[in-house]
DNA sequence: ACTATTTTTTAGGGTTATCTAAATTTATAA
DNA sequence: TTATAAATTTAGATAACCCTAAAAAATAGT
């Protein structure tokens, strides 16, 4: 079994790897950890004997097969647990982050199971992140950034790229939320920031950085 | 902050205690967190250094008042939890413990409101166990073994005094349920075992053991 | 090609929680 | 009261995880 600090690293290397494509340094996990590359060099060691990654000295890490399989399970769980402070307990999206990253090391096969039914099997997250499957299989979403909509097109927020606290308190502020439609009004060709109208009614200004982290589905 | 082993010294020492009355011996204590009576000795320092009990060498631990809250914190935890599990997640009432030793741990105090909110804030969790209010407080109950009511008497079915996965489903097989009806029909004097109906239909017989294990409100 | 810089690993410790075995203290019983 | 037994603590280690500082390897700049 799992140490809950094994279980962070397969994560992080997980979500650093874009998915589980390129190979993670040393350094990049140790600030995605928030420790020091040489704690990172010993776990890597560890993880790597448990044949949980491929690690080869001084050029990165890569999860094998095994270790993917794992990082998704705890993927599951948190975003499961994230859905269900959301839709059962009221939590707002910018809460339920942090108690997430502590409930998605419960080990209990048959609480996850029976969860993701109380839920109703969700294929998303409150962010609109993806939810693996038990098996581990990620529903495919076809998505781009609000940052790429053509002037005048619209489309439907469907996720967010990144979901730190004060990111996601800024989007609830000037109204924006998963599933709001949204026409692109202007685009200023100076800083590409953009003009929107949400739902055909509320106007708000975003800064280039702030769309290309807003994903929507034509 | 406590850890997650400094936590459950204190579960066990509550519990053991009787609820905080007697002081509770270094064997006991090693005997109720499966451990060597060493590591306990090397815990009592650690707790006493912190004032969450009063240790005196070779003559056993009591919790002191701030230990005490922290106790009643993580058994709140642990019977809401419990509760949430078989009320909404549809767990029986014997696959719960052994999940919710994960969940007491899970540090949040919104998460646990609004979990008891959730919950329609409980009196008791699935074994009949009272729950400690946020304050610490627990609500009274008054109830007596089902050894020790009359040949002839009626009763209600209020709590189980140890919830081990074995008795409750033993229990559950012969029909016994928290909120049942129970008449003694007649009590064997020479074992002290004996016959009841529940909810005036189902027969079973109990022996003395598992009688003085139920718990009943008249 | 050869320094200088950056990245990564190794060396040497520290902390927490655990253990077994030995020493000490308390309890029991002749 | 005094020896023996039982309970408890102390001594000495180990494993997991983390750290800083030094050494080694890879990369970049001239
Ligand atoms: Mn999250
Ligand atoms: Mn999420
Ligand atoms: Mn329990
Ligand atoms: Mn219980």
């Amino acid at each position: 079994m799992l140490s809950f600090t094994e279980e962070n690293y397969l994560k992080t290397i997980y979500h650093l790897s874009g998915e589980g494509q390129k190979a993670v340094l040393t350094t990049e996990l140790a600030a995605g950890l928030n420790t020091r590359p040489a704690t990172v060099t010993d776990m890597l060691k560890k993880l790597s004997a448990k044949d949980l990654i491929a690690y080869e000295k001084y050029y990165g890490v890569q999860l094998t097969k095994k270790g993917k399989a794992e990082a998704l399970l705890i993927i599951r769980k948190h975003r499961l647990w994230e859905t269900f402070l959301v839709e059962k307990l009221g939590f707002t999206w910018d809460e339920v982050h942090e108690v997430a990253e502590q409930l998605e090391h419960i080990q209990s096969p048959l609480l996850i199971e029976k969860l993701d039914a109380f839920l109703g099997h969700p294929k998303t997250d409150p962010h609109g992140h993806p939810i693996p499957d038990k098996t581990g299989k990620l529903p495919v979403m076809i998505q781009t950034p609000l940052a790429e909509v053509d002037v005048k097109g619209k489309a439907t927020i469907s996720a967010v790229r990144h979901a730190s606290a004060v990111f996601l308190q800024y989007l609830s502020k000037i109204g924006v939320y998963i599933g709001a439609t949204v026409q692109v009004a202007e685009r200023n060709e100076f800083d590409r920031s953009v003009q929107i109208v949400i739902d055909g009614k509320k106007k708000a200004y975003l800064s280039r950085e702030a769309s290309e982290n807003i994903m929507v589905e034509k």
